[in-house]
RNA sequence: GGGAGCAUAGCUCAGCUGGUUCAGAGCAUCUGCCUUACAAGCAGAGGGUCAGGGGUUCGAAUCCCUUUGCUCCCACCA
């Protein structure tokens, strides 16, 4: 077969991606083989791809491709989320630009809209995913709002209730005011923001003093109840006990309360409390029973309750007060000022804290077999570090805020009775049955079922049971079969709206943790270390760097710049690299293609030496790599591929076994090349899948195997004989030394040379036939005598010469010899110190003292060799 | 404010149980090669006070303390 000398993955990936599809090869079933199981985290179903799931499902898509090659019954869930708020403003944001305003929508009309967005957009990024290489089960294809999750959310939302878990009530939320919508507190992003702190002057009712009160929002006095300040507060020792204050612009007389929580240090020490549009104010308020004023409607701008400022935007409003309390004579002064302020994560908008009716999980009982699971490694995270972070959150977990006022998600199955009062059903004729235990007059008709829905996160909680079905049928065998899953990849900055929640609902439900394993992957930086955004445009197109330097290229790069926990610096020249790579890959196979095979050519004294060696290579670099995966070192156990692959078998088996020009090649060196080819092709299948693929069917080592992709991993079954590693590193040492002489001297490789050395029985010379066919030495010849003629060099204590007939420097020569000297008398002082000191050999391991030993012999050895040829040349 | 982590070659990082894998890898740089698999290549070279200081130890990149600089998470005093 002819092949061309550059890979061009184009066509490629796509012929096999599709031949994987076609056989089936990704689809699992349980069987009588033992699972490997990853749930994938589900992307925003309307999602593109980008960087960061490049990494993560190249991770996940390594861990399941080489299970599946480990015997194991592979299965890798894919799936996309419903992504409750996200995609609910991409359709509110649609229809705006279609001239559609929602609030004219019934719910019933936006859902159809939702729905029709999703069936249009939804899932083209796991068809991304699929030219990444990614081996899912397509077929188990889930989506967190099907029928089947939003049975068991719903299902389980019931149960919690039952548990008496889920509970209903008026709390302060963070209200997000473009979206309309309660937030839980982990999708509030504090950010630095510069505001100005106002100093306000409240007037004390009755009196022409004034108390000032600092702010840093000043239209949230139209809500004030109170003023508070610390009872030790020397400087308002002076108030009367019942003093009250009047509100600046409202009027209104509010009274002035006395509490320890008030910070002496900041602003004037006084606080205005305002208890509906602050959490520490709104704790005030219930301790000494103030009224809480809500000044703000659901869109942020002011309402009526006040009469001042209606329907004025909340920043708006800011600015106006400014001007209206100075025109008033009531700003004392502003100041710059930098402060936290909450942002909505999806939104982007201020978070407002609100008072509102939402629906809550209690996670206190939830939390306590999680926390367990993952402080005792029975969840095991890696890198570990994120065991801290989880428990401190974990032992300090808050309730949940499940509920939010979208349309687009699970719709909580609450049903409100007319007279009062509310049941909560699976379905709304259980809920009427429910409801005629109370009073058994009522009909369907007089339900009302809650407006709310469920968190998004409420129904990826379940994910790695709702995938399996597990929820409505707690005994299916897929569940039994698949579940606990092994490993999930997953980012760090999920670890509570996720990773956390997860382990919960796992033991709730399934009494058994839902993965063994959770490796953390870092965020995708730009080479500056800047997170990617689309903002700063310095996020590259993952389809478009596949476009350039294929899958395998791409996956090279994010699997050469990953270590668990570690962001990932991302520089295009990663993905060259890793195309450079296959690239190599592809020119080595068609090195061995070409060769022509000589049945009756005996195998020659190289070949058999590169053989023993590489035999070696093999068994401890799989051995290695094994270890590497089996601790999550990804990267490492990549490297270690890479360097196999181009070092040691191009570099140097291939190199000492490649016959002449058009010379033929022995069957019995063959044979055992193609074998290694074969064994490094399954060794990196898992992380480049296609090219392995592509060399792997022209190779075709298995008749019976369909795929490499079922092919079976290479095993180390044994120890390798450190020995023949050892030689062989010295007979590469005396290649290199040459190739060194080569470069000095200016000998092209072409040109053969003789080598001479001085018999050694501490290291005798091995790999002979190796080094000169390496060396391109015509004889090696071992002597007694020293060749001041020769260029000399050193490996381990054995002298070697090569003759140069008289074209030698002496002087130079002697200045290399004595700087040599120099260095090694030096090396050898320090072992001598650390060997003359009697605590240094009383208490160090004796295996330490015997290597400081023979460091002293080699270097003694060494040092009275180079006097002598500094004798011999003088 | 609380917690965690990081600092090693120009860059990105290994270095796991203190001691021959101890100062390493890949990339980048420089030099020489268009050598019949691959210039997307080959061969070679340079480059580090292991952030600073102190301690423990026979011995420290590695353990402890401290200073400095950075990162992340949590909390959210208006």
């Amino acid at each position: 077969m002819q092949l061309a000398d550059k890979y061009s993955p184009e066509n490629l990936e796509q012929k096999w991606y599709d031949f994987w599809i076609e056989n089936n090869l990704f689809h699992s079933e349980p069987d009588e083989r033992e699972p490997y199981t990853i749930v994938i985290p589900p992307p925003n179903v309307t999602g593109m791809l980008h960087m960061g799931h490049m990494l993560n499902n190249t991770l996940q898509d390594v861990l399941v491709r080489r299970a599946r090659m480990q015997g194991k019954n592979a299965c890798w869930v894919p799936g996309t989320d419903h992504a409750s708020i996200a995609t609910e403003a991409k359709v509110v944001a649609k229809l705006k630009a279609e001239g559609i305003d929602k609030s004219t929508l019934t719910r019933e009309e936006f859902l159809a809209h939702a729905w029709e967005w999703k069936e249009k957009h939804g899932g083209i990024i796991l068809q991304q995913l699929r030219k990444l290489g990614a081996s899912c089960d397509w077929e188990r294809t889930c989506f967190t709002m099907d029928e089947a999750r939003t049975a068991g959310v719903i299902k389980v939302f019931v149960d919690l209730f039952r548990k008496g878990r889920i509970y209903r009530g008026v709390r302060m939320v963070n209200w997000d005011p473009s979206a309309l919508t309660a937030l839980s507190d982990e999708e509030v992003i504090y950010k630095e923001s510069q505001g100005k702190l106002y100093y306000l002057r409240y007037m004390i009712e009755g009196s022409d003093k004034y108390i000032v009160v600092a702010t840093t929002r000043p239209e949230t006095i139209l809500g004030d109840t109170a003023l508070c300040v610390n009872p030790n507060d020397e400087r308002y020792k002076w108030l009367p006990e019942d003093a009250r204050v009047i509100v600046p612009l409202v009027g209104r007389s509010i009274p002035i309360i006395r509490d320890e929580y008030v910070d002496l240090e900041f602003g004037t020490g006084a606080l205005k409390v305002t208890p509906a549009h602050d959490v520490n104010d709104y704790m005030l308020g219930e301790k000494y029973g103030l009224e809480s004023i809500d000044i703000f409607n659901d869109n942020g701008t002011i309402n009526d309750k006040v009469g001042l400022y209606v329907g004025v935007e909340r920043f708006e409003c800011r600015r106006i007060i400014e001007g209206d309390l100075t025109a008033a004579g009531l700003m004392e002064r502003v100041e710059p000022y930098t402060n936290n302020v909450g942002y909505s994560e999806r939104t982007g908008v201020a978070i407002e804290p609100k008072l509102s009716m939402q629906w809550f999980l209690s996670m206190e009982e939830l939390a306590k077999p999680a926390t367990k699971a993952v402080l005792e490694d029975i969840i095991k995270f890696v890198p570990a570090k994120y065991k801290n972070t989880y428990r401190h959150w974990m032992e300090n977990i808050k309730d949940w805020c499940i509920s939010r006022q979208l349309w687009w998600g699970q719709r909580i199955p609450a049903y409100y009775l007319p007279k009062g009062g509310y049941v909560v059903a699976e379905t709304a004729e259980e809920a009427l049955a429910l409801a005629r235990e109370k009073d058994a007059s009522l009909t369907m008709a007089d339900l009302r079922q809650d407006e709310d829905v469920l968190d998004t996160w409420f129904s990826s909680w379940l994910w790695p049971i709702s995938v399996f079905d597990g929820l409505r049928y707690p005994d299916n065998d897929e569940i039994k079969y698949y579940y606990p899953t092994n490993d999930l990849i997953t980012g760090p900055d999920i670890i509570f709206f996720w990773v956390a929640r997860m382990i919960m609902a796992g033991y709730e439900y399934r009494n058994e943790k839902p993965f063994g394993n959770v490796y953390f992957t870092g965020i995708v930086r730009d080479k500056l270390g800047r997170k990617m955004s689309k903002q700063l445009g310095n996020s590259p197109d993952p389809l478009d760097l596949i476009a350039k330097y294929g899958a395998d290229g791409m996956r090279v790069a994010m699997l050469m710049s990953t270590s668990a926990g570690n962001d990932v610096m991302f520089d295009e020249g990663l993905c060259e690299q890793g195309r450079n790579f296959c690239n190599k890959i592809w020119n080595a196979y068609r090195l061995v293609n070409m060769w022509s095979v000589d049945e009756t050519l005996p195998q020659s004294d190289a070949c058999r030496e590169a053989i023993e060696w590489f035999d070696e290579v093999m068994t401890e670099r799989i051995a290695r790599i094994d270890d590497e995966m089996r601790q999550y070192r990804i990267s490492d156990a990549f490297m270690e591929l890479y360097r196999l692959f181009w070092d040691d078998f191009s570099g140097w088996y291939l190199e000492i076994i490649k016959p002449a020009y058009q010379a033929p090649a022995d069957a019995k060196t063959i044979a055992r090349t193609k074998y290694y080819f074969d064994q490094l092709l399954r060794l990196l299948h898992p992380f480049m899948p296609f090219v392995t693929e592509e060399i792997w069917q022209d190779l075709k080592p298995e008749k019976s195997c369909i795929s490499i992709v079922v092919a079976q991993q290479p095993k180390s079954e044994r120890k390798a004989n450190e020995q023949i590693l050892a030689r062989f590193a010295v007979a590469q040492e005396v290649v290199s030394s040459i190739r060194n002489i080569r470069k000095q001297k200016n000998i092209a490789q072409k040109e053969s040379i003789t080598l001479n050395y001085i018999a050694d029985d501490n290291y005798p010379l091995e790999y002979e036939a190796v080094i000169a066919k390496m060396g391109n030495i015509s004889s090696i010849t071992a002597t007694t005598e020293k060749d001041a003629t020769a260029a000399a060099f050193m490996v381990k204590t054995t002298q070697y010469f090569v003759p140069m007939e008289g074209k030698i420097d002496k002087e130079a020569e002697l200045e290399k010899l004595h700087a040599d000297l120099e260095y090694l008398e030096g090396f050898l002082a320090s072992v001598m110190k650390k060997l003359s000191n009697e605590r240094f050999v009383s208490s160090a391991p004796e295996k330490v003292v015997a290597n400081e030993r023979a460091k002293q012999a080699d270097a003694e050895a060494k040092i009275a060799a180079i006097k002598e040829q500094i004798k011999a040349l003088a």
